[in-house]
DNA sequence: CGAAGTCGATGATCTAGATTAACACTCGGA
DNA sequence: TCCGAGTGTTAATCTAGATCATCGACTTCG
């Protein structure tokens, strides 16, 4: 076993999310795994195929895709190193959207079948993996208001909230600001937008002094207002979900 | 205990979706439970708040949403009867969007307690309930990328698909027709669209020959046709999730 | 080094869908 | 019986965002 500092965050992530005892711990920290590595932009799971394993992310961005018979692609969630991908894979039987490397990632790939025998054994696993199932439901929930009801500027600055809040969380960036893991049309993609059109609202968020650009990285000058113009509200993403 | 028909299909798609033995069959049918009725537009869980019990949807149709700060509403999903409605609420702190009765609706509401104490003790009906969620979860995404990419024609004929097959699940139409549980200013939020575009697109609908209205009614002449005006692929339902 | 590909920026123009405003129909209640 | 609220329908107009096109900065790779 590969003793990977993700790994331990991750743990620890689920135990704030069912209380789990040493043998609890012990048996995630035991799972057999894989590690892979996926180049920019390859798929690691493909809308309809089978789903013989699932993917801890330890290094890089992923996001979930689908694409609608015109060729336009909707991105569904975007996934940061510590993330337990494709959940879905363990228990559905085929997936249901695509899971693309966003960066060379580095994952944990873990058997199915190993993955349901701890969710057997251990109930409280099982129930801090459930737990982090629905906090994505949440997630998809809010991006659905977010493409269905918000406008341009509300859409991206509800997106770069967002990402400030999780950055944080994954330990690569803060409330002041972040490295954006996504290009312009990405980020059109997560918001049902185009490219060009996020990049003239991108410009009007930073003239109304709500970012600040420099290349890839954004910084918040002030919270409080970007929050407000963005109508954000960190409930959804339950980051007090503790035991 | 209530002996109602739709406690049974409940089971019954529940011991789809993972092997269920008859004690499990036992614990899911002495949940302890209370009879509600809502009316219609009123509020069975409320964003924000602590949430004390999940629903069984026996009779009528609900749906969740949420509100943009604008006062625009977005509806995330709408529940036909034996939908096993915010099991989010036995798991999570606090609910992350509201639920709303669509008509007049009759639910049993299990306490969080006793729910919790359910998938403790019955591995087996955890995993059922799980799934469930992960399904409903496909779902959100297969919304998002409706909203999110497609024109408002294949929007709406893609809501339509999707409410005939489920409908036909629960016993309340087939591919050939049903009747809508919806106004069409719901169908907008559902939709990301205005009420008066959606009269005219299901005007355009009719006109092209793919949907015959009358009054609240909806008649399929051409499955195949409509499906592919949709874009749609009954591949994000999971109906073949046996166990 | 030069060629090719990717990404971001920006102007000109177009259009799907929003907005606003009527009006008709239904149905339940006073 | 009439009233009024909630729907559905339709026309006129407007606009947020799409589309199309060009250009420059960078990166990568023979």
């Amino acid at each position: 076993m590969i003793d990977h500092p993700v790994l331990h965050r991750m743990v620890s992530k689920l135990a704030q999310r069912a209380t789990l005892d040493e043998a609890d711990r012990e048996a995630l920290l035991s799972l057999p795994f894989r590690i892979k590595t996926f180049e920019p932009s390859s798929y690691l799971v493909r809308e309809g195929g089978p789903t013989e394993e699932s993917t801890l992310l330890l290094e890089g961005f992923a996001y979930r895709q689908k694409l609608a018979v015109s060729g336009d692609r909707q991105i569904l969630s975007v996934h940061v190193p510590g993330d337990f991908v494709d959940l879905e894979g363990a228990l559905l039987n085929v997936a249901d959207h695509n899971l693309q490397a966003r960066t060379r990632c580095e994952v944990a790939a873990i058997p199915r079948r190993a993955l349901r025998a701890l969710i057997d054994a251990h109930g409280r696993v099982a129930h801090a993996l459930w737990v982090d199932t629905l906090i994505d439901g949440s997630i998809f929930r809010e991006w659905l208001l977010n493409v269905g009801r918000r406008d341009s500027k509300e859409r991206i600055a509800h997106l770069l909230c967002e990402f400030a809040k999780r950055l944080e969380l994954a330990g690569l960036g803060d409330e002041n600001g972040y490295t954006l893991p996504m290009t312009q049309e990405q980020l059109a993609d997560c918001t049902g937008l185009t490219s060009v059109h996020v990049n003239r609202t991108l410009k009007a968020l930073e003239e109304a002094g709500l970012i600040v650009r420099s290349g890839r990285s954004v910084s918040i000058p002030n919270w409080e207002r970007l929050r407000d113009a963005a109508g954000f509200s960190e409930l959804y993403l339950h980051l007090d979900q503790a035991a």
